[in-house]
DNA sequence: CGCGTAAATGGCGTATGCAAAAAAGACAAA
DNA sequence: TTTGTCTTTTTTGCATACGCCATTTACGCG
């Protein structure tokens, strides 16, 4: 199989070209960014994959069948699949191959804790650091959330959902925190994107979202804190009542 | 280079064995753990560096030099590699190799916070969930560090200070969360180590795992919370005003 | 003497082949 | 029927080879 061969282009172009970095209106530093490789491509198709549910807890990850299915040797297969076993969204079991990882529930609710508390963490800092065209960008994105909800669109609610927090994290002005956050996020991401079906989350997840941004705009962090921690609290438990009502067998979890 | 060359032998020889995991009196699972692969036992050696400081901030790691120096070729040196950019510890600037991950003093802050989020929760988990014999083996691990305190030696006081901490994690009955903060504790182990060096730091640990212990036994959730993550906050509180009090050079963060 | 362009070199990403280990299956014996 | 062992097959782990890209260096031109 030679470079000739179609190549599969796996997933959104956004790699593989420079980010300008546009500091103040004179500088613009040119930050290069690795171009994405195969192996690079297929660990974040293969994440979006678990984490819409295409790729099921549980379900068996075969080297091979996805050098051939994606056209390409086994060795980025390889890579990829190292990647995501050290974030910890896959695991092998023994000989047996490597699977997505099966979360068990109380696994998850320590998770929703976790992620409680980096919210909490980054709305604190947000209502110290947060300028005044952040917090008009989460009004912004606010009033989108609303149209969705009225819209009646849960999958749309959840991508701005998504959209709202990431610039909570943004007004937060951390790195570290941020990235953990996401991270977190993707490992539970299947499952919270359920959690938007439950009914009255969307309608909760609005007014919690308004105290989290008046607690900011007040710039109070404590209470910012508070109400960013309670909001993923609300929704973590809220999940996890969720799946335990479920037969076992459908809960994807173990 | 075939299999009859020589080969290195890394790390502990601790995988590649059953566990056995008793559960009851009558149940008996065993869990095949996989056989370390030289990959593996690559990455842990690697990560050993890095966090002793053999392998400094920012320095380079070459595939090739890495395969010659252990022995191997260059697919399990890349696993490694993937492995450990995957967790954060190294990263790769442009086209020019992997380095080992250069922490900023805003991005220590950050882990200082997170870490003491986690210790919190485990904290006020270990104040519901602890048994009394994990409650008793905290206060005798405790008294081995008030010795090493007493004997004057900071490495064993870091040593015994840790197993402390794991007892905690035990004693909150979780999973994910420990995890967690064990791989947090890992990639800021290093600086973690210079704290203990400073005046009045080991004293005024001992004074705070006591609070801690007090809140746990008198079963008060938030209480421990809150004197768990005081005490992380504290240490690194201290830490980063030592390490800004360095000149930039020696610091080993950028 | 400086700058731009082209060749060279070093390193990285990918493909492929081989060997070993474990799981699965078949067959025989108790 | 069940169990134990041997064989087969599947799958993983590692080594090696090759092509490409980027950086660097050298040479020529202005």
């Amino acid at each position: 199989m030679r470079a000739t061969k179609a190549r599969l282009v796996i997933s959104k172009a956004s790699k593989g070209t420079f980010e300008l970095n546009q500091d103040a209106a004179r500088v613009t530093t040119i930050v290069p960014t690795r171009q994405a490789t195969r192996s690079d491509e297929l660990r974040d198709h293969l994440e979006e994959m678990i984490l819409d549910g295409r790729l099921a807890p549980g379900e068996r990850l075969d080297e091979m069948e996805l050098s051939r299915r994606f056209g390409l040797s086994r060795t980025p297969v390889r890579e990829a699949i190292k990647s995501l076993l050290a974030i910890g969204l896959i695991e092998t079991r023994g000989r047996q191959g490597t699977h997505v990882a099966l979360l068990s529930i109380p696994a998850i609710i320590e998770m929703f804790d976790v992620m409680a508390s980096l919210e909490g963490l980054c709305a604190k800092l947000a209502a110290r650091r947060a300028t005044p065209s952040e917090r008009a960008a989460m009004r912004a994105v606010h009033e989108d959330l609303v149209k969705a909800y009225e819209g009646g669109d849960p999958v749309a609610f959840y991508k701005v959902n998504q959209q709202f927090h990431d610039l909570l994290y943004e007004a937060a002005h951390t790195h570290f925190i941020a990235e953990q956050a996401i991270q977190l996020r993707r490992r539970i991401g299947a499952y919270r994107l359920r959690a938007t079906y439950q009914p009255g989350r969307m309608l909760g997840t609005l007014t919690e979202h308004v105290r989290i941004m008046d607690a900011i705009d007040a710039g109070d962090p404590d209470a910012a804190q508070k109400a960013a921690s309670d909001h993923v609290q609300l929704l973590g438990d809220q999940l996890t009542d969720f799946i335990s009502s479920l037969p076992p067998r459908m809960s994807g979890a173990q």
